[in-house]
RNA sequence: UCAGUCGGCUGGGCGGCCGCUCCGGCGAUCACCGAAAGGUGGCCGGGGAGGAAAGUCCGGGCUCCACGGACCACGGUGGCGGAUAACGACCGGCGAGGGCGACCUCAGGGAAAGUGCCACAGAAAACAGACCGCCGCGGCGCGUUGUGUAUUGUCGCGGCAAGGGUGAAACGGUGCGGUAAGAGCGCACCGCGCUGACGGCAACGUCGGCGGCAGGGCAAACCCCACCGGGAGCAAGACCGAAUAGGAACGGCGCGGCGGCGUAUCGCGCAAGCGAUACGUGGUCGGGAUCGGUUCGGAUCCGGCCGUUCGGGUAGGUUGCUUGAGGCGCCGCGCAAGCGGCGUCCCAGAGGAAUGGCCGCCACGCGGACGGCGCGCGCGCAAGUACGCGUCAUCCGCCCUACAGAACCCGGCUUACAGGCCGACUGAUGCU
């Protein structure tokens, strides 16, 4: 699993399709080329210590790593931005909103030809196209 | 046994599955990403967080920059000795205070160089002075049958600072003598100042002599004295090095505007033709510089485009990057901090940042239940029994571990921390 390390990766992918979850935010970015996916992780000051951001992102990407792998798509980057409550959720519930995310995610960059999304008028936030 | 003081160590163990990173070896010489520099990818073996890695409060190494010296400014330190690469930290003494004690805590140059401050309270806060008060004398009154004395009130003059009260602090303290009352007025002890001898490297201590006491506190208010101190930091620094913009050199093609003619190509059109672009040709108008030159006129160059090369340098990459005032063991010196010698070991090096995720068993700890034993105490004639404490065994549950994550490296300090272990010492009490 390759991972982002370029600042200019992270910018970018901050501009495409976004799931919130309780522990975490995905973001997904389609690149031009075929190369294998790749994922990038952040964790902020905000969220704690140097240790309690240590092991929120080691959770993080054990999940990717577990649960992702043949899920992901090639020539997509991923970023996933780990939120405080991701420190006591159980390792199965953070597993199962990482799976959920991804779908939203995929689908959302199905959808975004859409000009309907306007006529909605529905939630100003962000949020997910579709209700899981 | 109980109570306590000080110092040190430790910071769960074993196993399973799946991963991460670095090093070495082998394999491949290939594939992928990138313009390049460079990076990623296989198999095997090995290494992989802390006592505080933290705060960044001091000190050093290392790197770059600056640099003749002195003074000033600014900052720091402040009894003495030792140790060190260095320090305000460390070690050992010294002083003051607290504790029965082991020991703990605190301040540590100068207040007779100067300036400033001392709130509130209090009469008075620094230079002596006197609110209540104490004492004497005088006048008037009270008292007395009268006079005097004693007592007492009030006014005036004078002496005093013992007592009261205020305060963080009140012009040395306590006691005795002394006195009208008092006062270092006199004496003893303590304190203070000066001084001598002895001990100690020294800070200082001990003993003695002299002085009747002069000099309130604050220097963490300014200040004075002595000593120390260049600045910035691994995002330091070194090397490699795009795109874009800008710089330099070389080469090539072209002077610029306007209209004319010819040729070629393209578009539209059946065609004639029209339009656009490029090149050639000659006409007219025209900016700057240089050259030879009397002017006219002429020549070259610039202002334009294209290509190649070079240097600086941004993003990015590589390095610095872990062998070091290093760890461990033994011996020697030292009360100690620490120093020396010998042997031995290599022990994390990430970089949007590895050292992890899930699980099983065990140990430790905490809570609960029940039972056994011991002790205390209540009830009871007694058997016995309620309650509390300690301990042991079984079962169940909880935490399934505290504080916390290297970022160039060391020496200290400070702060956080579930628990466990060890040693030295002190005071009570019991037994021998």
């Amino acid at each position: 699993m390759e991972r982002l390390r370029q600042r200019a990766d992270f910018l970018a992918a901050a501009g495409a399709e976004k799931a919130p979850a309780a522990a975490f935010v995905l973001q997904a970015r389609k690149r031009d080329d075929d190369g294998p996916a790749r994922i990038g992780f952040t964790v902020t000051k905000k969220v704690g210590t140097a240790t309690e951001r240590n092991r929120l992102r080691r959770r993080l990407r054990e999940i990717v790593r577990l649960t992702g792998g043949p899920r992901l798509r090639t020539g997509y980057d991923y970023v996933l931005i780990g939120r405080r409550p991701a420190l006591g959720l159980p390792f199965g519930r953070l597993a199962e909103d990482f799976d959920g995310a991804l779908r939203r995610v995929h689908a959302g960059r199905a959808a975004v030809k859409r000009p309907a999304i306007p006529s909605r008028t529905g939630p100003r936030a962000p949020g997910p196209g579709e209700q899981s």
